[in-house]
DNA sequence: TCATAATGTATGTGAGTACTTACGAAACAG
DNA sequence: CTGTTTCGTAAGTACTCACATACATTATGA
């Protein structure tokens, strides 16, 4: 088994080639179920076995992708926000009237934990003992706070009202987005009540009057 | 071994009193340690190995006041609970100036998250497949919601400007502090930086303004 | 064809895991 | 004291966990 990342100098190795590596393709391959196992079991709930099992391999075949389990809830977690963030910035560029962060805020009143996949975010902040994995939350979140606080400030140069500052206003959206999960995920807010609460709370948050 | 508790028709067995039991006070006496150990390391993390080394006791000792580990979470939410909320109310009682809800707010933007204990909420959260963990945290999140939009509400009545209704307010009150505790425990806000992101979008949310 | 390296399948393994049992000592009522 | 119950400590149980090993198969470049 050659080792396949070399630090420091890289020592080229006799270029023996025996048959291709499929790890990358196997890779994008595995990680949606990996990402939907982890939403759907928790960090702990979602053992190697069950993950193997969803992915249809053994469970070797996952340690040679990932190293250990913790690589692989990590590139889950990563998986996660990329697709979202890749959502949002789909619905930006499919046109549409209205500012940045209420079409936002609007697609997710509809959308909103369609996936899931937020709970993914609650079960590392769970397991933030854990220094990389508290890293990796580090950077999902902010990422996602620097993304809406861009959408948020863009908008409000055209606005009318003062408004709290867009950095602060972005973290209000987040808490908002979350709340709306909670009531969602416990059967405390319907579909009408959530979509309400975002629409309502979100017009306060961004132009400042009730609805 | 008599049963502690008789379902339907109480049999009154012989009252052969032995040595009187201490359990009650034993509950009382460990759950603050069991509800911080669930808090650091999350369910899953909280082995009874580990519960029963930070009580001081065996393990068997907590499987006497509790039947399983599970109604030791239970136990541990409801006292985080009762505990946050004895905590508001002494606030309130306290007697001071503004309303409630904006002195709730205001205490929490200096005290929340000191006791970590709103991370244990998390960790509810990523164990929603259970159905008791579920509706355990649907009722908890279920009095709190009640419980600030009591306030908000009372408030409002004598508010100047119109708002949000007081159901939705809550909702956003609670994802304000949701959110000012996962910034805060991931480092991506400042003790100040948070404390501002309360004061102000607290007043934008209660009072319809931007300070 | 042959050496090389990746692949798939099956089967460990040692360290936990929640939960239990055994048993002597201590504390009450009569 | 005596019978009864709880208490504290220690050890054990069946099982699961993350992760490892063994080995035959398959695909490649030379």
């Amino acid at each position: 088994m050659a080792p396949r990342t070399c630090r420091g100098k890289v020592v080229v190795e006799r270029a023996r080639v025996g048959r291709p590596s499929q790890q990358e393709q196997k890779r994008r391959e595995l990680i949606p179920v990996i990402a939907r196992a982890f939403t759907e079991l928790g960090y702990r709930g979602a053992t190697t076995a069950e993950l193997a099992r969803r992915c249809g391999v053994q469970e070797n075949i996952l340690y040679r992708v990932w190293p250990d389990k913790k690589a692989m809830f990590l590139a889950a977690i990563e998986f996660v926000y990329e697709f979202s963030e890749s959502t949002w910035l789909s619905v930006l560029e499919s046109g549409g009237d209205g500012d940045p962060a209420r079409r936002i805020l609007e697609f997710e009143s509809r959308h909103h934990g369609e996936f899931g996949h937020y709970r993914i975010l609650f079960t590392a902040l769970g397991e933030t003992d854990d220094a990389e994995i508290r890293e990796a939350a580090r950077r999902i979140f902010g990422r996602f706070h620097r993304f809406l606080r861009a959408q948020i400030a863009a908008r409000s140069r055209r606005s009318r009202r003062a408004l709290a500052p867009p950095e602060l206003t972005a973290w209000a959206a987040i808490g908002l987005g979350t709340a709306a999960n909670i009531g969602r995920e416990l059967g405390l807010l319907g579909d009408a009540e959530r979509r309400r609460l975002m629409s309502t709370i979100g017009r306060v948050l961004l132009e400042g009057e009730a609805s």
